[in-house]
RNA sequence: GGGUGUGUGCCUGAGCGGCCAAAAGGGACGGGCUGUAAACCCGUUGGCUUAUGCCUACGCAGGUUCGAAUCCUGCCGCACCCA
């Protein structure tokens, strides 16, 4: 993952656009990075952190990615942490106002978010940088805010897809939800920024920041807007609250399986956005004349791994999932459940019950379903009657489903 | 400020006095087929140790009625039009 400093100018940006979806713009870039080396300075590369979603999932990690080539070509990343703007909420995508956070609570995931980005970004000190826009965003007076203002139009503003979409649908849109874009912009202009780095969806609120700065008297920043990452279902954006996402967090073999899911047709572009795999190993990754899908997905999978949690795990997971779903075999670290001895009657316990005290099902209704769905195994005993009572005595497999397994012990 | 609408289960959306735990689709879950892929077929989709039973649910609070998601009153939210 680490990138040589010493490569050429036009090699740095190659590297730099490769994965990109837009760049405001590729010329710019080149002087920048040429003005930046012939004056040993570094770029000072931005990204805003939501301070309201601290859990980092694969879609996170492209733009994060993209920042570590950057830091490893020398440059700082300067992340903002949107303490000033979670008050308002990007309206982005987002039909509900967010609840207002504490201070303490944004220190929290701020913690949270560092942890986790930490995995992918150089957290060297002359590295990086960190910011709170409360910072300059809380000094601005009613009067700094018009003047900031008198920057932006309400047609330009209008112009937004969002915007216009949500006022199309009768959707309410709030004044305030305009100055948004404006603070973001002007977190640029505070923090003097030479690239700003984002998704698609950020494309507009960045764009904003380059001519802030631009009537500030500041040159204005490279905009990189990275693609969005579609989530495990392969249709629709990976998210947190779309449940389609795989955390960086996570564990490997959560990882792996989620991967080992993911539809076929998602395969490329996941390839391209979230492993350091070439262009050409990729085109025959995918090329199912040339590798069969399964095998691209678990190379696929493995790299994904190992970069969050090394090489060995990432082959371990490969091997456990091989071992559990292609050849059925019971791992030895299957997850272990426990029980209360007290629930048992005569050493037995009824099916939903049990289904229920390990976290299978939500209730007995949802138990009973998964039943009589037959897709409940006790000791190897398939198990379709609900009034069943199973004895237990320790250490039996209970299995709901493909994908739920867990050993039952005794307590 | 005035007027007109609208508010249903995870989501979209039908229902407009009993046959409504509520059509239909989506999603999700489970089964089959597979590669934990896609497509396809089948089943499930409020809770209660399944019950011709009870409870909770159709924005909130009351009311009319033997009986209300459905009618009335007030409140709240949202949208649109006028000012």
């Amino acid at each position: 993952m680490t990138t040589t400093p010493t490569l050429s100018i036009p090699q740095q940006v190659e590297l730099l656009l490769r994965g990109t979806e837009h760049a405001y713009t590729p010329e710019e870039l080149t002087k920048r990075l040429e003005h930046a080396a012939k004056t040993k300075r570094q770029l000072r590369v931005k990204l805003g952190m939501d301070p309201t979603a601290p859990d980092l999932h694969l879609g996170h990690a492209v733009v994060l990615r993209k920042m570590r080539q950057f830091q490893d070509l020398g440059h700082k990343a300067v992340l903002i942490i949107g303490d000033a703007t979670a008050m308002i909420g990007d309206p982005t995508g987002k039909k509900k106002t967010r609840p207002v956070l504490t201070k303490d609570q944004v220190e929290q995931n701020a913690r949270t978010y560092f942890a986790q980005a930490g995995k992918i970004l150089d957290m060297a000190p002359e590295k990086i940088e960190v910011r709170y826009n409360s910072e300059w965003l809380h000094k601005m007076t009613f009067v700094d805010s018009l003047q900031l203002c008198q920057k932006m139009t309400v047609a330009r503003m209008l112009e937004r897809d969002t915007f216009q979409e949500r006022h199309k649908a009768g959707e309410p849109i709030y004044i305030h939800e305009f100055m948004y874009p404006l603070m973001q912009g002007w977190d640029s202009v505070m923090i003097k920024a030479d690239v700003e780095l984002g998704g698609t969806d950020q494309t507009f609120n960045n764009l904003v920041g380059r001519d802030l700065q631009e009537s500030e008297g500041q040159p204005p920043q490279i905009v990189m807007i990275m693609p969005i990452l579609v989530g495990t279902d392969g249709t629709q954006k990976m998210s947190k609250s779309l449940d389609n996402y795989i955390g960086v967090a996570e564990p490997a073999s959560e990882q792996f399986g989620k991967t080992m899911s993911i539809p076929d047709g998602a395969m490329d572009s996941w390839f391209r956005l979230c492993t350091p795999l070439p262009d050409d190993r990729i085109r025959s990754l995918v090329d199912s004349t040339q590798t069969h899908p399964r095998q691209a997905k678990e190379v696929l999978g493995r790299s994904i791994v190992e970069q969050y949690h090394g090489p060995a795990d990432a082959e371990k997971a490969s091997e456990d999932f091989r071992k559990r779903f292609s050849e059925g075999q019971v791992l030895a670290d299957t997850e272990t459940r426990t029980i209360q001895r007290s629930l048992l009657n005569d050493g037995t316990l009824g099916i939903l019950t049990l289904l229920k005290e390990v976290g299978f099902a939500s209730s007995g209704s949802d138990a009973r379903r998964l039943v009589e769905g037959g897709a409940v195994t006790f000791a190897g005993n398939k198990i379709t009657d609900p009034k069943a009572t199973v004895p237990i005595t320790g250490g039996e497999l209970l299995k709901a489903g493909k994908l739920r397994l867990c050993k039952v012990e005794l307590q």
